[in-house]
DNA sequence: TTCGGAGGCGCGATTATTCACATTGCCCCC
DNA sequence: GGGGGCAATGTGAATAATCGCGCCTCCGAA
């Protein structure tokens, strides 16, 4: 997650230098509204220079998502292995938000993804929340029993994926409209504060469940 | 929220379905990556003509922007009106719902906006969020109590706000992994009975709230 | 006849991409 | 050990496409 090419603290080669702005870049921008100049701008080089690294801009942006879900996909899988618990859950989804938050250009790219409604967006449907409904299927009786028999457990799941990464797309919104760094230690805890309470409530939630269609 | 100019089933000028074009085609794509080519082809007139109707692309992004806040605006500010029951955030908060429902646009043109940071975000902003948290700091004892006195009222609205925007942010990865339209009857009920039952979670959860700092 | 609105034409800027070329570092062979 | 190639990596120039936008013409309805 911290995009550096090696290891050790080597200076990253070129190439990554170039995945690194283009992640950024993408990003923030969108695939069609991030220019290659604006890419080499930001690594110092001259566009036709990037044709050295990468066919063209359309491997480029695959590279850069294909890092990304690679640094992202193993803890998202990790729920597969085992019953799935209340405290489980609750490590999982700390682990999502913290995964975001120390780089939020996934969901970023994602978004960009889902509105656009790119080539890409299957890929990224396919490898991040393909896996968590096959885990959810394996949800064992004690834990989130509300959801069970209502049909609504995709739906469940989908709210809670959205809230940590609706977070981190809107990221600008909350820094003007609470005047603080999103992205600080201390905003950090308060949406994990707000996101285990909400799942405490819905654990803890004993009322009759919600009629299915 | 029709888009149509007229009360009456008269048929739109062309400045209106200039504007009902533009808004899909900026909702979709957002600014920067619309052009002015795909708006005119899909009203049928050639790009140029588009300029006897608005000064620029940018007057004609603002009066979409302009056409979806007032359609918007007056359901989001009711609850300023009295004091704040279960009942009226449950009724407002289904009025949200449905009104994303009905025209997702206004949700993936704010999307873009927060994504890029452009210089429409503050305006965004501060016609939407701003008066949600005013009338927050209206809620009286009864309701909410949970919130109250822990800092994370505001992040507790944001966090419903993004639930309801992310769903239609997000939609097509709902067609794909629900395998459903999630504009159906059906879709919408099934996001109404979930988010209904968070909040009574919410409301009914007794346990300690989460610290603050 | 007048005038709002649509189209044709084209300018200037931007963009992705290609190409020819300069430079650098490394390996291999004499 | 020295020198000759060779691959890697940078650059500027050129190209074709696209885009926002202004100018001017023309048509049809009031």
């Amino acid at each position: 997650m911290d995009n550096s090419a090696t290891s050790t603290a080597a200076a990253p080669s070129t190439a990554d230098r170039i995945l690194n702005a283009a992640e950024d870049l993408f990003a923030e921008k969108g695939y069609s509204a991030t220019s290659l100049g604006d890419v080499a701008d930001r690594v110092g080089i001259r566009s036709p220079s990037l044709y050295n690294h990468f066919k063209n801009k359309e491997a480029l942006y695959e590279a850069v998502l294909e890092r990304l879900l690679t640094d992202f996909s193993a803890p998202l899988t990790e729920l597969n292995g085992g019953p799935v618990t209340n405290e489980r859950v609750f490590s999982w989804l700390e682990t999502i938000v913290r995964q975001h938050h120390a780089n939020p250009n996934l969901a970023r790219l994602l978004q960009h993804a889902a509105l656009s409604g790119g080539p890409h967006t299957n890929e990224l449907i396919d490898r991040l929340f393909r896996p968590m409904f096959q885990s959810d299927a394996k949800i064992e009786g004690g834990s989130i029993t509300l959801f069970q028999n209502t049909g609504l457990q995709p739906w469940a799941v989908m709210a809670f994926n959205n809230l940590v990464m609706s977070y981190v797309t809107m990221a600008p919104m909350y820094r003007d409209l609470l005047g603080q760094d999103p992205f600080s230690e201390t905003a950090l805890e308060n949406q994990l504060n707000l996101i285990k309470m909400l799942l405490r409530a819905v654990f803890a939630y004993k009322g009759e469940p919600a009629a299915t269609t």
